[in-house]
RNA sequence: GGGCAGUUGGCUCAGUGGUAGAGCAUCUCGUUUACAUCGAGGAGGUCGUAGGUUCAAAUCCUACACUGCCCACCA
């Protein structure tokens, strides 16, 4: 029997463990079900689960158990991101060590010990928020299969032709020192100067006009290549083709037209450097200028910066500002704060370099990738502009090498004599050049001497392999791609969702998943972000310590299809009202149902009133616009549907009007339908617990065990051992009744006009009074009258002349 | 500057062509053998603004305003 109260602590723990043990969400690849296959995102191992996590985890398990009972084989693997800065920060914390000062080898093995201890720890809080994931089948993105696999798609495309090495302008992050991809980028408000700075015409005949740039950068004056006018600029027409003195450092640049140039920006001149930003490398490649850098990989001045050499790039700028100031070359300066590109990790002003990079090449395959967007299907849809937008805005091959220490090492060499490329062997991955030695003599002159390549790889070029290796898990592929869902929040759909498209283009041509669910992100009770350094942040742990799981994923529930939710204790509260409610309502049922002989499905009492079909009714609307909810994503509709039928239409009303039959003496069953009442409440008691279990785990899971026990095993064929393996319910045609549902709706009103005229007066609701005539043309609303009786205490229901309107076509009449 | 989303009762949000909804908060009443971690009932909104389409608009169209997000610009 349930114990008085609900105690969501003790319980979830011990549901838990049930499930592990009974490996109630274990794969099986025997199965003869249709596969429904989820590529789980895998949390980056950097700290513990917060609330974003839990808000978005739980939204997806929702989808996977509600499929699971649909009768899918759910593929559900778990993974986590361990391929990276925050893992390489987070072991050199707890192992209190120096990335750089290690081996690469050694170092990615001290990581991967040190994650198998604290893995258990870390996939706790996703198992104690209820995911049905089977935990079994687990990938870590810097195993040694992953590495592999990683470094096979690697070779692969260079196999293509589709990877390629040059020295190009880059994104480089000067504090982390690599090169990174447009989609690390983030913007970022700084305060600046605009300063208006005089070039000096090198010509005699012009000797008197000066011209006059303003820029935010006056660092890269050594760096200035050319100064651009616009064509059609009438001020400047006669100055193109002259040529202009850099202040401070003297080189002469030349004067340029450019369509690009914008007239009403500061003085309509602009000096062109190597690189302040992309239209910097756009003039570069298209008018041919010279290679002018002055910066260097660490953030500072380099020799081409003369008498500035060593300074930071800061120190520059308000040195080279004071000396212009001296020679009287700055004219103005204007306070001004601008948004710059700053590395999203670190928050440090990028720049653009001169370096040698891997890159993948795929900004000549931008129709292909919106096609395959176009052939996915997207929850919520307008989802899918944002990807568009993106492809539609690329403007780099993607950056691959990273020079940094931790990663997944490029699986290659460069020949020490001729400098050609040597790819490792398929049977040496995963391979790491700096401890490994080629297996192959150089292709060109056969030279066995080798240089490792240093650089590893882009974790995003690993992680957007997600689907391939969550494949790969299976000893058998007997999942092929697309998989059927990704389930991710919005923020990663330029970065982790496209980057996947692309491998998985490069890999088969094909889309690598059928449909995308895109969740939304958790603001504080406020509405803002939630940051360490607003000090807004709630821990998921505390409050599942405090509420117990299912109230955060009924939390999480709240959240429309891929919208912001702001996190609020009060809807906490609210989750946990359900689930005392639920108890309660389970509570009730069940003792009655004590005893009760389930009879043969197929075979219904013949004794039902029209409440139970109404109840019944309106449970199979329930199951019907529940399903397609859950079929389109739309888990919150999904919940209000199950809301109102649990809560108004059952535990309000039915089962107040079905009370006096339970609790009759079963001397007169016959009079009170007693059979029907307790088949009606078994009905509704199970349907009831498949419809919370997507959202609910753990309390339905409870309920479930001990309603399961009431009953003999003989009678129980159709029941599973879990209430997570039941099929969904399904529609019942033979209980729909649109007409007794309109019938059942109209006493519920008089119902309810008795309950007001009770609350107007002031009475209790228990009030005796000696009649209530009902004025209706409706015949049918007899059936009801004894349940009026009985629910609202009265000694006779008659019909008869009314005076209080209830609707168009009812009155009722009380006689106290 | 471009794009996307949003603007509905005090608060948080549902509702995509047919008489405005829920939860919370508020007010009144009520211990009835599932539940006071409750129940019953009430009050509260001209659905951002202005036009338009329609027999009918919160819902469709146009413009605008405001908020949030993404992208671009960042000389």
């Amino acid at each position: 029997m349930l114990s008085e109260i609900y105690n969501p602590g003790k319980t979830e723990k011990k549901i838990q463990k049930f499930w592990e043990k009974e490996k109630i969400y274990k794969f099986n690849p025997h199965s003869k079900k249709p596969i429904y296959s989820i590529d789980t995102p895998p949390p980056t191992v950097s700290g513990r689960m917060h609330l974003g996590h839990a808000f978005s985890y739980a939204q997806e398990d929702f989808i996977a158990r509600y499929r699971r009972m649909k009768g899918e084989e759910v593929f559900y693997p778990f993974g986590t991101d361990d391929n990276g800065l925050a893992t390489e920060r987070l072991i050199e914390k707890l192992k209190k060590v120096k990335s750089q000062e290690m081996k690469r080898k050694d170092f990615i093995k001290l990581c991967l010990e040190t994650l198998e201890e604290i893995k258990p720890e870390f996939i706790k809080d996703w198992k104690n928020l209820g995911m049905s994931c089977d935990f079994s089948l687990f990938y870590s993105t810097i195993d040694h299969r992953c590495q592999k696999i990683s470094q096979q798609s690697f070779l692969e495309l260079y196999k293509k032709n589709r990877v390629y090495q040059k020295e190009a302008p880059t994104i480089w992050c000067p504090l982390c020192q690599t090169a990174i991809a447009q989609a690390e980028l983030k913007d970022k408000e700084f305060k600046s100067y605009f300063s208006d700075l005089i070039f000096k015409l090198d010509d005699p005949n012009f000797q008197a006009k000066d011209l006059i740039i303003s820029t935010t950068r006056p660092e890269l004056l050594p760096s200035c290549v050319a100064i651009f006018v616009h064509p059609r600029d009438e001020r400047y027409k006669n100055l193109i083709g002259k040529e202009a003195i850099v202040p401070l450092f003297g080189q002469k640049v030349i004067i340029l037209k450019d369509e690009k140039v914008e007239t009403g920006k500061g003085t309509g001149i602009v000096m062109c450097c190597t690189f302040g930003d992309q239209t910097d490398i756009e003039w570069y490649l298209a008018h041919n200028l010279s290679l002018k850098i002055s910066i260097t990989k660490d953030g500072r001045m380099n020799e081409g910066a003369g008498k500035y050499q060593g300074l930071s790039l800061e120190e520059a700028r308000k040195e080279i500002l004071n000396d212009l100031k001296k020679v009287d070359l700055l004219v103005k300066q204007e306070k001004i704060k601008h948004t710059v590109n700053v590395h999203e990790r670190c928050e440090t002003p990028v720049e653009i370099l001169n370096t040698k990079q891997w890159f993948i090449r795929y900004l000549d395959l931008k129709e292909e990738f919106l096609k395959i967007g176009r052939e996915i299907n997207w929850y919520p849809k307008h989802m899918k502009t944002r990807y568009e937008n993106w492809i539609k805005g690329l403007r780099w091959d993607w950056c691959i090498s990273r020079q940094r220490h931790f990663g997944i090492p490029f699986p290659i060499w460069y020949c020490g004599d001729c400098g050609q490329v040597i790819l490792a062997r398929e049977d040496q991955l995963p391979v790491d050049p700096l401890n490994d030695k080629s297996k192959e003599p150089c292709s060109f002159c056969e030279s066995r001497s080798s240089i490792p390549e240093k650089d590893v790889l882009d974790t995003w070029a690993t992680s957007s392999l997600t689907p391939q290796i969550a494949i790969s898990l299976l000893p058998k592929t007997k999942i092929k791609l697309p998989m059927n869902l990704r389930p991710q929040a919005h923020d990663i759909i330029v970065n982790w969702l496209f980057y996947t498209v692309t491998r998985s283009y490069f890999q088969e041509k094909i889309k690598p998943w059928k449909e995308v669910m895109i969740s939304g992100f958790v603001l504080d009770p406020y509405g803002e972000k939630m940051s360490k350094s607003k000090g807004n942040i709630v821990a998921p742990q505390d409050v599942m310590e405090k509420y117990g799981a299912d109230c955060i994923r009924y939390w999480a529930s709240g959240a429309g299809l891929g919208s912001d939710l702001r996190y609020s204790e009060k809807e906490i509260k609210e989750g946990k009202r359900l689930l005392t409610k639920i108890w309660n309502v389970a509570k009730f049922c069940l003792s009655h149902l004590k005893g009760y002989t389930l009879v043969d499905s197929e075979k219904i009492p013949s004794d039902f009133r029209t409440i139970d079909r109404w109840i019944l009714s309106k449970l199979q609307k329930t199951i019907q616009k529940t399903s397609e909810a859950f079929e389109k994503y739309e888990y919150y509709q999904a919940r209000e549907f199950i809301l109102k039928f649990f809560w108004k239409d059952l535990a309000d009303n039915y089962l107040e009007l079905v009370k006096y039959r339970l609790y009759s003496d079963t001397r007169n069953k016959n009079d009170f339908s007693l059979e029907a009442a307790k088949f009606t409440l078994y009905i509704c008691l199970l349907n009831i617990l498949k419809f919370f279990s997507p959202i609910l785990p753990h309390i339905t899971e409870e309920i479930y065990q001990n309603f399961v026990s009431l009953f003999s095993k003989k009678s129980m064929t159709e029941m599973s051992k879990s209430i997570h393996l039941n099929d969904w319910p399904k529609l019942d045609k033979k209980f729909l009744d649109l007409e007794i549902e309109i019938l059942g709706d109209k006493f519920i009103k008089i119902l309810s006009a008795v309950r007001r005229y009770k609350a107007e007066r002031k009475y209790s609701l228990k009030k005796e009074f000696s009649k209530v005539v009902i004025e209706s043309r409706i015949q049918t609303l007899s059936t009801f009258f004894k349940d009026l009786e009985a629910a609202m205490n009265v000694n006779q229901v008659e019909f008869g002349r009314g005076e209080i309107e209830i609707d168009e076509e009812m009155k009722i009449r009380i006689y106290e």
